[in-house]
DNA sequence: CTTCAAATGGAAAATATATTCCATTGAGCC
DNA sequence: GGCTCAATGGAATATATTTTCCATTTGAAG
């Protein structure tokens, strides 16, 4: 929602009662077709709003803008905040290869990607499970992040914003060989964050399953509900990225976790933790 | 989603192969801002598509449009479908700070953010230069990677990037202290990608400044043309990172270095480095 | 190398749209 | 009823945009 239109709608509010007829006329017709008023001529509007050309000019400048194009200005900047939050399946080339023979190509391709997968996550995300995962993750003693292969940056990435809060956790993984070292801590007092997409590092499968068998309060991060970590509580949330040229997107990952670990904080901060 | 916007952008990826350059350019732009396109006029995107303003309407024609008023109405129908479709819920948010409150509207916010620094990449991103800093980082004997602070898990990612792909490369300042024994080897035969947003940490403009002094061809991301690591070749990539609730996405940095990444081991490949 | 068809760029022409100006009308006050 | 001022309508003017046309360039085939 963009602050010119609101400011505009504010005042026209304010105004709307000392407002002569025909201005009135065309307070009520914009206010009711916002939408429409972004791709309308100043012909159109007028002929809708049943006043003269002119006068529209008029009503523009009323609210202090300098003309028609200003005016409508703010139209087009709602509807376009509007569209660009909308959870949308973009459209893909057929032939993502063919098309990736220079570099520019390459971004728009990674873009796409990153956008279908934000767009993915804004869509599927539940809730009520996402405030369980936080108060699950907030109230383990000790948080626990595994992510191997792929989802090890995003698994570091969790541990750097934790760090940044001072809040215990501990990377499960970083040192090839020292998982097993790692799980001899973990107990039901804490907590555990799993981030795994197909095709499911089976060490990743492996830890998981110990971290459940030692009773550890595990929130997964997955893309699938037949995932293989999925926990015996039910306690996972849908993320998936979409793929170019070879590489998997990120891009969801990091904002779900960037949206755990600042609630985690705000919870502890409001619990004394 | 309307229809029309459907069938043009299906018939777009079928025939994308097959368009020639100045059209496949205009391809490549409008499937990849369809909300722009609904209020740009032919000047405005045959100068973002870097093509003739007739070469805007040839396209248009090329795929059954009468002309660019008939091409442009379907972007407008998709968007205002868009618009007609939105959630409800969001449009009420009237202060994202009061909104923070519950961990679904943290998401909606970091979403919020991370569309936007993605859109501005892709609209900032200058092809030509992009190239270059390609040809530049693939050249590089060993590629030395700095981002400190908030830059630092991008730093490492690009970096296990470039692991992956047996790619030569070293990143500054993972440890801290040690920065300085890590630019020893570095030499004019091999290149530097540096990652730095404003504040700009202190220490990345003092350790890229002394790449500089050691003749090493950098490639800067920042977001800036004032920014303190310009190098003076003018080799830098504009990415800006919108902020919510005190983080900053990395969504478009993210992007960018898979972009280099993907691109450099392309080339190295091609070129049998 | 030549030829030909398609692609491209650029300018002129046609059309559309926004803005400005001014005469007329309507409402309120004395 | 007369006067004043704001509102309104409508046309002219200015500006913007789309469309069309054509010369030049490019690329592929023989």
């Amino acid at each position: 929602m963009t602050d010119r239109y609101q400011i505009f709608s504010a005042e026209l509010g304010e105004r709307y009662a000392s407002l002569p007829p025909r201005l009135k006329q065309l307070a009520d017709l914009v206010s009711s077709n916002p939408d429409d008023v972004a791709h309308w001529t100043v012909s159109i509007l007028a002929l809708h709003a049943n006043v003269q050309p002119s006068t529209v000019v008029r009503f523009a400048r009323t609210f202090g803008f300098q003309g028609y194009s200003d005016f409508q200005a703010i139209f087009r900047e709602r509807l376009r905040g509007l569209a660009s939050s909308y959870p949308e399946r973009l459209q893909t080339l057929k032939n993502p290869d063919d098309a990736a023979h220079s570099t520019i190509n390459l971004l728009t391709g990674f873009h796409r990607a990153a956008i279908t997968s934000l767009n993915s996550l804004q869509e599927k995300t539940n809730p009520l499970l996402l405030d369980q995962a936080v108060d699950i993750l907030a109230n383990g003693r000790c948080i626990h992040i595994l992510g191997l292969r792929r989802s090890m940056p995003v698994a570091r990435y969790f541990a750097y914003l934790l760090a940044k809060m001072a809040i215990p956790h501990q990377v499960i993984g970083i040192e090839s060989g020292m998982e097993e070292e790692a799980l001899l801590t973990a107990n039901p007092t804490d907590a555990a964050l799993i981030i795994s997409y197909a095709s499911y590092a089976p060490k990743t499968v492996e830890l998981f399953q110990k971290l459940e068998e030692r009773g550890v309060p595990i929130v997964s991060l997955t893309d699938n509900k037949n995932s293989p970590v999925i926990p015996k509580s039910g306690m996972w949330l849908q993320v998936a990225e979409a793929d170019f040229h070879g590489f998997r997107s990120n891009a969801a990952s990091v904002v779900m976790v960037m949206t755990l670990a600042t609630a985690i904080g705000n919870y502890r901060s409001q619990n004394l933790i």
